[in-house]
DNA sequence: GATTCATATTCCTTGGAAGGAATGTTACCG
DNA sequence: CGGTAACATTCCTTCCAAGGAATATGAATC
């Protein structure tokens, strides 16, 4: 991944939102869907976007599509300094902490209903 | 500045160069020619792009544009971090080093000759 | 096997960005 | 004041990205 293509992955306002939310962890479409309140075609397709160009991966789990972004080892020195910079950049701003906080309610609301359904899965509920 | 336009303005290559230089300090249009080595259209038109969106200011010293980024009270947390973030990236890239190479080397040929001029400017020669 | 749920893909339109050729503008210089 | 040097802008074409409607795929469930 050069630096260049790092900087198109996030030039575009839902893919910053999404990444925001992919540095709390691993999250499904219907979550992403939940907390940015965006078409489902809207969220997939940036999705698609970042996975074809390596900013995030992809896996099957039944029903649901878990996106993630590449695991420690994977990531290039850039890769982790504009994260870092990201995390830093949107820490104090309006849209991306109403995002953080909704994804916070999901959990909460989320946790138990999976442990009712005995996966002990955060997703998907 | 928003944050997704500091990314749009970071997300082209050309760009990407032209800013690095920047980070040595300000720079004549004929200057960022000779070290990138492209058309004097696409300087000029990647500049307009960075300057409408408030990434540099342009002021005129005579004959030439002086560019330069915006100075230290000017730029917004976002700014400041993106540009350290860059500085980081680009510090073991050889295209980009290879550019600040040519810079270097461009300053030597530039301050006799203003010297001889009698301008004390390092630009233009 | 048909249905349903979650997600992806296709097809379309629209807009904006990139690049080059040509031309315009501004300042300096004789 | 005509010319020239340094940049900017316009006009054009090409391409890619974004968004939505509709449709397809893949897994689970009955």
């Amino acid at each position: 991944m050069k630096l260049v293509e790092i900087y198109q992955c996030l030039c575009d306002e839902t893919r910053l939102r999404i990444l925001n939310l992919l540095l709390q962890g691993p999250l499904c479409v219907c979550h992403f869907q939940e907390v940015l309140r965006e078409p489902q075609v809207k969220i997939s397709k940036h999705l698609g976007y970042l996975k074809a160009r390596g900013m995030v991966k992809g896996s099957r789990e039944g029903n649901w599509m878990i996106y993630a972004l590449p695991n420690g080892r994977a990531r290039s020195r850039e890769l982790v300094a504009n994260l870092a910079c990201l995390q830093e950049c949107v820490a104090e701003n309006a849209l991306f902490k109403r995002d953080l906080a909704r994804l916070a309610r999901l959990d909460l609301a989320c946790a138990p209903a999976a442990v009712v359904r005995g996966t002990g899965k955060a997703c998907c509920c």
